[in-house]
DNA sequence: TGACTATTTTGGAATGATTATAAACAATTG
DNA sequence: CAATTGTTTATAATCATTCCAAAATAGTCA
């Protein structure tokens, strides 16, 4: 699939890119269109991100590809369900999307709203309540907040 | 100070409860005001607690004596500058107020929104990475989510 | 391929939590 | 008590996110 978007400007998935993403969309139950390409695409090309659904948004924009914040909230919470990505909470103003799946944490930047990763082996954890009566644990999430250090 | 409402109802702070809040607003700058007065009484009566704003704003309404949903905001907000609210960012849809003020950390159910404390030395850490060059780390939390236990 | 059905996308309206505004009010100070 | 300053309030504004109904696209099957 060819991602057209002008004479100038469009993004070319090789076959292999564009079959992995496609694996990946059809045996989360999701049709392959174009917008879920390009989304996963700027989501899966470069390491783990964080990102808000209004970054996602402007970063699809920026590489030409118009598709309506609608479709990023739409595709991001299909995401989510698929288990392509998880939610990450630390602020209450607004959401973060994680593509990392792997057990970690985060360290927050409250000023700047950056989210970095920390792995969860460099939390040692050595004992934790067990859930009360009725409950299973179904994640534990562990956020350090930073502030730039006082002169 | 009395807090009348009607000939039926009112919520009357002895002496010593109402010195005790005066004492802790004035030392945070804050004038003594009606609104103020009845909002740290219900949040301070009753041990700890982990409130939205708009509930505490219902239980003011029920309690009888009416304040504006921008004066629960505010007064929060006064009371989370001042130092006698913690925030728990827990739930990307609303924000909690926590009374507590020692080192703990919260089981949250999602089903719910219920928030339930977890003591601080029921987690056992035993280490953590330290804070980027430039950055100090003030805070650590952790949220353990809970799910309604599987059949 | 063409025609049909099911799913997606989209722009714009709607929602819900929170914050801003500006006028009315209450507390403090002298 | 008059002047000043801080607070409350109703309402409007904002911002992230979701909803909606119509238009577009993908999948299916003859």
């Amino acid at each position: 699939m060819t991602l057209e978007i002008s004479a100038s400007k469009s993004i070319h998935l090789s076959p292999e890119q564009e079959r992995a993403i496609e694996q990946r969309l059809r045996a989360a139950g999701l049709r392959m269109t174009r917008p879920r390409m390009l989304l996963a695409f700027l989501l899966f090309r470069h390491g783990d991100r964080h990102l808000t659904a209004e970054r996602l948004y402007e970063e699809a924009k920026g590489e030409g590809l118009a598709v309506s914040l609608a479709t990023v909230y739409n595709t991001l919470n299909q995401f989510l369900d698929a288990g392509l990505l998880r939610q990450v909470v630390v602020d209450s103003a607004r959401s973060y999307f994680d593509t990392n799946l792997g057990g970690h944490h985060h360290f927050f930047v409250e000023s700047t709203g950056e989210l970095i990763d920390v792995p969860s082996q460099a939390i040692q954890i050595s004992d934790l309540p067990k859930a009360p009566e009725g409950f299973d644990m179904s994640g534990v999430d562990i956020v350090l907040r930073l502030t730039p250090k006082t002169a």
